[in-house]
DNA sequence: TGTACATCAGTGAACGCGCGTTCACTGATGTAC
DNA sequence: TGTACATCAGTGAACGCGCGTTCACTGATGTAC
């Protein structure tokens, strides 16, 4: 689910100019706005009824169009699905590159922060795209590579940050004498690939599990599974999660 | 999801011998034993093909009767998803219980790996009863009460450790002289008549951490969040695991 | 600028499928006298 | 022990629904000469 750092930069030219060069003819035109639609269709259903009811004859009923007319645009439903899957991706990665692009540069716990709060409000605001991508897997559904790149735009941003702690050379003592097993060691190997040689393993590792933890405690919260456990009164999720935000970044070293 | 600790240990029992009485008369033990029989049947349906494409008239044909027989044992389709899904904690919260049974009471460490593990373990065994409980919640259904308690087995076990280390008094000054935000604390409310007052706010809090972290880490290498991420190779996702759990228990004080 | 042809959007009917749920009915099992 | 009645399991047909996808076709838009 990772892409090199040194290829992300120029994915997000790519995706915000996915729409290339203005379309010149009046059939152009219209089949992106048309194409447009079905997705605003898709998105709206998405949000309403979930994933598994989405269906290509109900957006087609939505258009006034007869449904055979939809697969001018789009292939298949799994293909839709798979538009569906890289916009969401997109659309969280750019609320959160935007939120983290307030902060400034040396500031690294507020851009943390920026980020997974980003990241909770954007859930929250969007669950069904959200559990689209970070829930279960619709089964039979393969995702294909054309994901990756933009599901790794949230983790190229919090990456950013071990590298420039590390780069800061403020860390605590505490992380950068921490040891991981040799094991463990040799299972961050594709991460490294994509962190770069300066980060030490433990900080690697500590990344890892504030990330994880991230998108557990979001879901948690999402999917229902902290009813009862925190108060649902105004303000008191957002408390509980700024105790995590601050947690999360004592254990990479940077609050 | 959560119920007070007092009340667990009568859960345990209940749902052990939830065959209550030896049935008497032949109409009853046939009824049992094809009650039994669909379950198992709508049990492989979900291991094969996921909760999404679970189907009573399905079912019925793998058993060789008529779609509506299956009428006379259970209700309705979401009446027999949340008997799999009450089925689904018991079975996870067994799990969990029976292995950390296994662990020297005084090992707190040990006590909490075990468990850890043994939630893995289930998880990847059992991927679409995981997906069923922990992943993306069915649009439209609704959890009835009667998942609650077999839903807080393993919050049970894990807070277990937190009073009994509270108790210990080894709790590491970090975290004694650890506080929380009122906001946040007020947030803990529901959990606090949960776990009672000897535990500090700091402490549940970090064990609200670690037990979203331990969700997070288990669902993001089951729905294939891990691919690129974590190495593959025999043996590396354990290390890793291993890591994690340690980091979790460093956490909470144990470690 | 005008014509001939190719390209493309959209239609409507059809195929073949599966689903949840209800209902009147038959025949076996249990129960009370 | 035997009979009369009630209870229950299971049948098969039906209702009404929705889905993804294909296909031959019409009519509009674009292009090359």
């Amino acid at each position: 689910m990772l892409l090199p750092l040194s290829e992300c930069e120029t994915i997000r030219v790519m995706t915000t100019e996915t729409e290339k060069s203005i379309p010149r003819t009046a059939r152009e035109r219209a089949r992106a706005e048309i194409t447009r639609e079905i997705l605003d269709v898709a998105l709206h259903h998405l949000a309403t009824d979930g994933a598994p009811a989405l269906s290509l004859r109900a957006i087609a009923r939505d258009l006034g169009m007869a449904s055979s007319a939809v697969y001018r645009y789009v292939a298949s439903r799994d293909e839709l699905l798979t538009r569906l899957i890289i916009d969401a991706y997109n659309s969280l990665g750019e609320a959160a590159e935007a939120a983290e692009a307030r902060a400034d540069r040396s500031d690294l716990i507020g851009r943390w922060s920026a980020i997974c709060t980003a990241v909770r409000s954007w859930a929250i605001a969007n669950p069904n795209r959200y559990a689209l991508i970070y829930g279960s897997p619709v089964p039979g559904y393969v995702a294909p590579p054309d994901t990756i790149a933009p599901g790794s735009r949230v983790a190229a941003l919090l990456t950013r940050i071990l590298v420039d702690a590390t780069a800061s050379g403020h860390l605590p003592a505490e992380i950068t004498s921490d040891l991981v097993s040799p094991a463990a060691s040799e299972a961050l190997a594709p991460l490294r690939e994509f962190v770069g040689s300066d980060v030490s393993d433990a900080l690697i590792q500590r990344g890892l599990i504030a990330w994880t933890g991230l998108y557990g405690a979001v879901s948690f919260e999402l999917f229902g599974q902290l009813h009862n456990v925190i108060g649902e009164g105004p303000g008191e999720r957002e408390a509980w999660f700024e105790e995590c935000i601050r947690r999360w970044a004592t254990q990479v070293g940077i609050a």
